[in-house]
DNA sequence: CAGTATCCTTAGGGATACTG
DNA sequence: CAGTATCCCTAAGGATACTG
């Protein structure tokens, strides 16, 4: 085949620009770990755990909900809940975020950069302290 | 342990923002990926792969060898050569980009949305086609 | 509890032209 | 060949207030 005169990558169409878009946007990560770790969660649940605006939120769970990563449920209860999960697709993606996390966590120790210690938790990078992890509070403690 | 009042995710110390800001970057993969293909490569020769400008090509080498991930070698020479290639740094994020584009390409395939060709020559999913990957253009085709 | 609605700011990219 | 220099623009996020 001839090379034509008009060759070249078209990234709209390319894979790694559509997980950028799709999953490696500023909060997504900690979204999709948080409904890991809790199997099922909600909107405050996720408020009281990141610090991320409830419009931000918002935009992210329907972005995650329309790119088929997460289900949102809402029970007619008195009042409504609204459980947020992941799907299938989401839960696929978990074992490629922990080789994500972990790629920059040994980078960072390398540089010796400071990590969060909540993160490492998470991640099991550092001791679970359950109350801590079920507790979740808006405000930050430095831990040792 | 007490749960103490200020308890939250500090961002900026968590491993994946630091993986989203240094590496998912828009261009960042791409530029990578080239230099694992080609092993050695140059400004003008990325500018021929990839649909980047010249300002933004610039910056983005900067910033991946700042971080560690690139290695610029300029060569005394007239003119002077100007070589880029990983660090063992880089190369060790290959394995970790070829799985976020597999995991991506395979959402993309089963949602029958359509896949750049040329990057799927760069990532085995398509038959290589020498003259292509060898003489980029800057202009697309189709390809079946 | 589970969100909307407004307004504002900024980093990152795109276009285009120029340089040694 | 290997970049700078300008100007512009928009998407994504932050702050704050309000609703059923």
């Amino acid at each position: 085949m001839e090379p034509t005169n008009d060759m070249i990558l078209d990234i709209r169409k390319d894979p790694y620009n559509y997980v950028m878009r799709v999953v490696f946007c500023r909060w997504k990560p900690f979204i999709l770990q948080a409904m890991d770790t809790d199997e099922v969660t909600n909107f405050s649940r996720f408020i009281k755990q990141l610090p991320i605006t409830q419009k931000v939120l918002s935009q992210n769970l329907k972005a995650l909900e329309q790119d088929g990563l997460v289900v949102r449920t809402v029970i007619p209860d008195t009042p409504p809940r609204t459980e947020y999960r992941l799907t299938d697709r989401g839960r696929s993606l978990i074992p490629l975020l922990d080789q994500v996390y972990a790629w920059g966590w040994n980078v960072m120790k390398e540089e010796n950069m400071p990590i969060d210690a909540l993160g490492e938790m998470w991640h099991g990078y550092r001791k679970k302290e359950d109350d801590l992890m079920l507790h979740p509070y808006k405000k930050r403690r430095e831990l040792p």
